[in-house]
DNA sequence: ATCGCTAGCGTTATGTCATAACATATCAGT
DNA sequence: ACTGATATGTTATGACATAACGCTAGCGAT
């Protein structure tokens, strides 16, 4: 129970096993959010097999602030900033229904007025989600369609 | 079969059809979010048989603002205030883990903050997301533990 | 009145997302 | 070597959501 060394107190990007090294790379490598399936087929030459292996290196990332769910997309991000926004408070996503790009932000009077929200309600605040969910610039200038739902 | 009712609708809503009135009743006696299965479970003996018979009338409901989508559990509420938030501006839900109860708010300050970020960045906003997870001030008071994921 | 349009309805089948349950493996600390 | 914690692999199942089809009702314009 002791800590016996390593004194973590700026979490790095710990040491991951070899699945969530895997799924953390495929995140990484991909352009837009990617459901755990899509993650699985890009892993299967690599020896994955099933869904639930991607799903307990997703939560690990998760909760080391390596990943994030996108939860009106259900499908995951690579953190674009680590070790920022796990200080600070959560992050927002505002994510293109035109071209999938996800950009990342946090906003303190947002986060602060939130937890001003819950302090007064006596809400235990655990975790926020904030999505905004548009079009980016690039694609409100060409016309395209929808492809996202 | 013909017209069996009134055409008169004493509503103040906008006019339902029959199974979005079921819907839109069944979310208003509940008093925690349901799950569109939970609420074809519900609406059996009413004769509605396929799921999606529900997420059709979901859809238009939420569409006019008398329903909300809640992300993060895949469930639904009614709109607690029917009318204000349609005005302009999106909600935000406050969720319990311990009892399922859900909070709806709006913040004018959060929402400009978030328009103001959309505006700077050229993102064409359509629909914010935002739902707060944690332990209301009831059941912060008995330590039961935690039913809801 | 009938045509054509739009919206809703009912049904079957299928697609997509996520976890339960169980067995095995790896490794650090005693 | 034993133990406990953590990760892994596999099968099966559960939970959430939509595609695709055809039918019906209401309604307005010719």
């Amino acid at each position: 129970m002791a800590h016996t060394h390593d004194d973590h107190h700026h979490e790095r990007p710990r040491d991951l096993t070899r699945n969530q090294d895997l799924v953390l790379s495929t995140l990484n490598e991909a352009h837009e959010p990617l459901s755990a399936y899509d993650i699985l087929d890009r892993l299967r030459e690599d020896g994955l097999r099933a869904p639930l292996q991607v799903y307990r290196a997703l939560d690990k990332l998760i909760e080391q602030g390596l990943a994030h769910r996108l939860e009106s997309l259900n499908a995951f991000v690579c953190c674009a900033d680590v070790g920022c926004h796990r200080a600070r408070g959560s992050a927002a996503f505002a994510i293109c229904s035109g071209c999938g790009r996800v950009d990342e932000f946090a906003d303190d009077e947002v986060n602060a007025r939130l937890a001003g929200w819950a302090a007064e309600h006596g809400f235990a605040l655990e975790r926020t989600t904030i999505e905004l969910r548009g079009r980016c610039a690039e694609c409100r200038k060409s016309q395209s369609g929808s492809p996202l739902r």
